[in-house]
DNA sequence: GACTAGAATCCGGGCACTGC
DNA sequence: GCAGTGCCCGGATTCTAGTC
C-alpha cells in the first residue's frame, strides 16, 4: 500500500506538471510496478469474470489515448434519469437525494468528458485550470473511492470499471494531458509505445510519426491509424481503427479500412476451441482491450444486437454458443442483450464489452465459420464423451450439457482450472433463507461476528452473507 | 429463446480514526 | 483544524441459474 503509494505520488506530480519528459523513467518504474501490482484482464485467453493474470502492461502497449476525437459524437445524451427516479418512485435510504445531487450521472458524464476531451469545449476555466490535470482527474471520485481504489479495494483488471480504469489510465499518463510519453527506446517498445502518445510532444523528434493524438487536424493524412495499431498482423489494429471509425453518427457496421480484416492467413483467434470464450482475433491484450472499450466511442447498441441477430439466425448460430464463445455470457444474458440492447451511454465499461466485442466479431469475416466449426467440435466431444460416460456408465445428460460440457470439450480448459472457472452462482436454500431472514429481523445490520456466526452455521461464505443482508435491505427497503 | 429472481459487483458518499 | 486513510453503506448495475 505504502509502495504503492509511493509509486503513485511521483506519477501524480510528474503528470500534473507541463512537461513530463523527465518523468519517463518515473513512468516507467510506475508502469512496471503497476504490471506487477495489477492482475492481468486477458479477455483472449480467459473468461470475462475469470482469474486474472499478470498485467500485460508494458511501455510499449498501446496505451493510448486512441485518435476519436475527430469522429466521435459525444454522447450528448441529456439528462439521464435513474429509474429509481423515472418510476417516479421515492427510494428509501441515506441518499435519495443521492440521485439528485452533482455527482451521480454527472461524474459519469465527467468521466466521459475526460475519456473524450473535446475540443469543441476546451475553453479555459475559470480559476486558471487550464490543464487536465491531478484536479481534474481526481474530482471525479471521492476521497473514499480514491482510497478504496488504490488502497485497500483494489479491484483486479478483470472487474474494473469505468473508474477504476480511469484511474489506471491516468497513472499511465494517458489521462493527464500533460504527459507525454517519450518514446521507448528499445526496438521492441518502439513500434507502438513510441507512436502512442496522447498528443505529439513539443521538440520530440517524430520518431513514429506516430502519435496517437486525441485530434489530428483535420485532413492531415494521419499515420495514426498505420503508426499506433500493433504490428501488422495485429489483430489489435483492425480492433481499433474499427473502434476508431465508429463514431456515433457512422454505422458501426461500415465497413473499415482494409485493416480490419483480420490477419490473413489464420483465422482470426487461431484455431477456435468451442467453449473458449471471446475468441478475439489474435493475442489482443487484456490492457487493450479494456482501453479499447475505455476509449471507444459511442455505438450504436441497438444496430450492433440486430446485425448479430440477423447473423445468428441466417446461419443457424445459437445464442448459447455465441454467448459462451465470443462474449464469455450465458444464452440468457445475450438473449437480454440482443433483445434489450442498452443505450450505450447507460451502459458501464464492463457492459459496454459485450458490444465492443459483437463488433470484434461482426468485422471477423471468418466469424460464421469459426462459430459453425465450434458448433461442430461440440457435438464431437459431447458424442465422444457421451460414448465414454455411457461405457462407464454414468450418464452426460444434463449435467454436461451447456457450459461446463463445453469447457470440458475444450482442451483449453485442461488448463489450470482457475483461468477457466466459472463464476459459481451461490443458490441459497429455502433453510439458509429462512435463517437469514430471522437473523435480519433480529438485527439487519449484523456485526462481523453474527455475519461469521451465520456463515459458519449455514455453511456459507462471509462474503455471501454479507451480499444477502445488503440486498435484503435493499429489497425491503424498496418493498417497504 | 425469453424472462426472472436474486447473488455479486461497482461506485460515490459518509463517517470515524489517526497523525501532523 | 486538516488531510489522509479505512471501512461501511445504499443505490445501481451486471450477470447467472432456473424456468417457461
Amino acid at each position: 500500500m505504502e509502495a504503492q503509494q509511493a509509486a503513485v505520488e511521483p506519477s501524480l506530480k510528474a503528470s500534473s506538471s507541463s512537461s513530463t519528459s523527465s518523468s519517463h523513467s518515473q513512468r516507467d518504474l510506475l508502469v512496471s510496478h503497476l504490471a506487477a501490482s495489477f492482475p492481468a484482464y486477458t479477455p483472449l485467453a480467459l473468461s470475462l469474470k475469470n482469474t486474472p493474470t499478470a498485467l500485460p502492461v508494458s511501455p510499449s502497449s498501446p496505451s493510448t489515448v486512441l485518435d476519436f476525437s475527430s469522429s466521435v459524437k459525444r454522447e450528448d445524451r441529456g439528462v439521464s434519469v435513474p429509474d429509481s427516479l423515472a418510476d417516479g418512485v421515492p427510494r428509501l435510504g441515506r441518499s435519495p437525494e443521492g440521485s439528485a445531487r452533482p455527482g451521480g450521472g454527472h461524474r459519469r458524464d465527467q468521466w466521459w468528458s475526460n475519456m473524450n476531451p473535446d475540443p469543441r469545449r476546451d475553453t479555459p476555466r475559470l480559476g486558471g485550470e487550464e490543464n487536465h490535470t491531478q484536479e481534474d482527474s481526481k474530482e471525479a471520485l471521492s476521497l473514499g473511492s480514491m482510497c478504496d481504489g488504490v488502497g485497500s479495494r483494489q479491484n483486479p483488471w478483470s472487474k474494473m470499471t469505468s473508474r477504476g480504469l480511469r484511474m489506471q489510465l491516468w497513472l499511465n499518463g494517458d489521462l493527464s494531458q500533460n504527459t507525454h510519453i517519450k518514446p521507448a527506446h528499445n526496438q521492441a517498445e518502439g513500434q507502438t509505445s513510441a507512436s502512442c502518445s496522447p498528443a505529439p510532444a513539443e521538440g520530440t523528434p517524430s520518431q513514429t510519426s506516430a502519435s496517437c493524438s486525441p485530434a489530428p487536424a483535420e485532413g492531415t493524412p494521419s499515420q495514426t491509424s498505420a503508426s499506433c495499431s500493433p504490428p501488422p498482423g495485429s489483430p489489435l489494429s483492425s480492433a481499433e481503427e474499427s473502434l476508431n471509425g465508429l463514431g456515433g453518427d457512422r454505422d458501426p457496421l461500415a465497413p473499415q479500412a482494409p485493416s480490419l480484416e483480420p490477419p490473413s492467413g489464420e483465422p482470426s483467434g487461431g484455431e477456435s476451441q468451442p467453449g473458449t470464450p471471446l475468441p478475439l482475433p489474435g493475442p489482443i491484450t487484456g490492457l487493450s482491450i479494456q482501453e479499447t472499450i475505455a476509449m471507444s466511442p459511442e455505438l450504436d447498441t441497438y444496430v450492433l444486437t440486430k446485425k448479430v441477430k440477423e447473423v445468428l439466425t441466417d446461419n443457424n448460430l445459437g445464442q448459447r454458443l455465441f454467448g459462451e464463445s465470443i462474449l464469455g455470457l450465458t444464452q440468457g444474458s445475450v438473449s437480454d442483450l440482443l433483445a434489450r440492447p442498452k443505450p450505450w451511454h447507460k451502459l458501464s465499461l464492463k457492459g459496454r464489452e459485450p458490444f465492443v466485442r459483437m463488433q470484434f466479431w461482426l468485422q471477423d469475416p471468418h466469424k460464421v465459420e469459426k462459430l459453425m466449426d465450434m458448433k461442430r467440435l461440440e457435438k464431437k466431444a459431447y458424442l465422444k464423451r457421451r460414448h465414454s460416460s455411457l461405457s462407464d456408465g454414468h450418464s452426460v445428460d444434463g449435467g454436461l450439457a451447456g457450459p461446463d460440457f463445453l469447457q470440458s470439450a475444450s482442451p483449453q480448459h485442461q488448463q489450470p482450472p482457475q483461468l477457466y472457472q466459472k463464476k459459481i452462482r451461490v443458490v441459497l436454500g429455502p433453510e439458509e433463507k429462512e435463517a437469514l431472514k430471522r437473523a435480519y429481523q433480529e438485527k439487519p445490520y449484523p456485526s462481523p461476528k453474527t455475519i461469521e456466526e451465520l456463515a459458519s452455521q449455514l455453511h456459507l461464505k462471509t462474503s455471501t452473507v454479507i451480499n444477502w443482508f445488503h440486498n435484503y435491505r435493499s429489497v425491503t427497503a424498496l418493498s417497504g
